[in-house]
RNA sequence: CGCGGAGUAGAGCAGUCUGGCAGCUCGUCGGGCUCAUAACCCGGAGGUCGUGUGGUUCGAAUCCCACCUCCGCAA
């Protein structure tokens, strides 16, 4: 089929990267406008552009798509538009352009987490089991009719990052797959329970700030969940300390500590913070102006000691 | 010129304000103790203090200047 491919993350590699090397014929890349990163601004490709550009496939980008993509597109005439990921809303026009209209790799099993951040708010969440669902995209958000799915379990230590790229993946086999199914007729679309509904927004920067008060658990959660990003944090000092890793303590019990306290500060038994309930000892760890590092590490310079309160 | 932190032994840091023998913890190597050990005791090695055939000074890790690199925030 004649495609075009919107995407834009590290997310959406693997499904273009599988669908150049199939037999569909890609008639343009479609991903947001280049961004200034980082301290000295610079201007950075997405990861889809590069992969685009490298294959010699045609990128496009719109501010707004809705209002600047829709009569470029239509002239490509292409049979079906896959979206994965690429972070602008569509409009009714964008999604009446091909006969097969827009189909969606979706990392959540819909109708659960819909949204923008389905990965990385299952993993928040505690969610044992998560997936692929790839949905024809409709005028709602992420609310389209199902065409395939695929399910996988969230594992016990799993970061976000992790859990990403093996969707990613996942996704991009499931998409192949389902191509040809919708090429040979084969698939029945089948629609979402609404009542089933949940809805994530986009992760922010604050959404990472952990509350001491909450379960070791809940926390242990929350720091897969924003690993590689933003990260999840507390505050020392009035310095930023981000928490790339840790683990549930299980083994004693403070009842006489407040909240965020530091029970444990030795190389031996590691750093240990009191929760609302239980305990996190903290694996690796960064504190601002300083590089990522080890709790053991971090002990050595003593920045840290027994007593002093996070948060 | 967006704001700020940092560069000292393999690692993490102190020392810089107030210039005067290069320190701490861990690791590492050797020895000891032990049924045994990642535990404990004793000893050793390991540094052109980011770069400068820069400046000041009797003397610079420390003060001044220029540059490089890393990191946090903001965008």
């Amino acid at each position: 089929m004649k495609i075009v491919f919107l995407g834009t993350p590290d997310f959406a590699v693997p499904s273009l990267n599988a669908l150049i090397n199939s037999k569909h014929e890609i008639l343009a890349v479609v991903c947001q406008p280049d961004k200034k990163v980082g301290r000295a601004q610079q201007v950075v490709f997405s990861p889809v552009k590069e992969l685009a550009l490298k294959n010699g496939l045609k990128v496009l980008q719109y501010n707004k798509i809705r209002l600047e993509g829709v009569e470029e597109l239509k002239n490509l005439t292409p049979d079906i538009m896959i979206s994965c990921a690429y972070g602008q809303i569509l409009s009714q026009d964008i999604i009446d352009i091909a006969p097969y209209g827009i189909i969606n790799v979706h990392g959540s099993l819909l109708p659960k987490y819909r949204g923008a951040s389905p990965v990385q708010q299952s993993v928040i969440d505690g969610e044992k089991e998560t997936g692929i669902t790839i949905m024809q995209t409709d005028i709602g958000i992420d609310s389209g009719d199902i065409l395939a799915v695929k399910k996988t379990p969230i594992y016990e230590n799993e970061t976000a990052g992790q859990l990403f790229d093996r969707l990613s993946v996942i996704g991009a086999e499931l998409l192949i797959d389902t191509l040809d199914k919708i090429e040979k007729g084969m698939i029945t679309p089948i629609k979402q329970d609404d009542s089933l509904a949940t809805h994530v927004k986009m992760i922010k920067k604050e959404d990472a700030l952990i509350d001491w008060s909450k379960s070791a658990t809940t926390i242990f959660n929350l720091v897969r969940g924003m690993n590689p990003w933003p990260v999840a944090f507390t505050k020392i000092a009035d310095k930023m300390l981000k928490i790339y890793t840790s683990t549930v303590d299980s083994n004693s019990v403070y009842l006489d500590k407040k909240d965020g306290e530091v029970v444990c500060a030795d190389l031996k038994n590691g750093l240990i913070i009191k929760c609302g309930e239980g305990l996190l000892k903290v694996e690796e760890l960064q504190l601002e102006g300083s590089k990522r590092m080890s709790a053991h590490d971090f002990l050595l310079g003593r920045k840290i000691s027994v007593g002093d309160i996070l948060g």
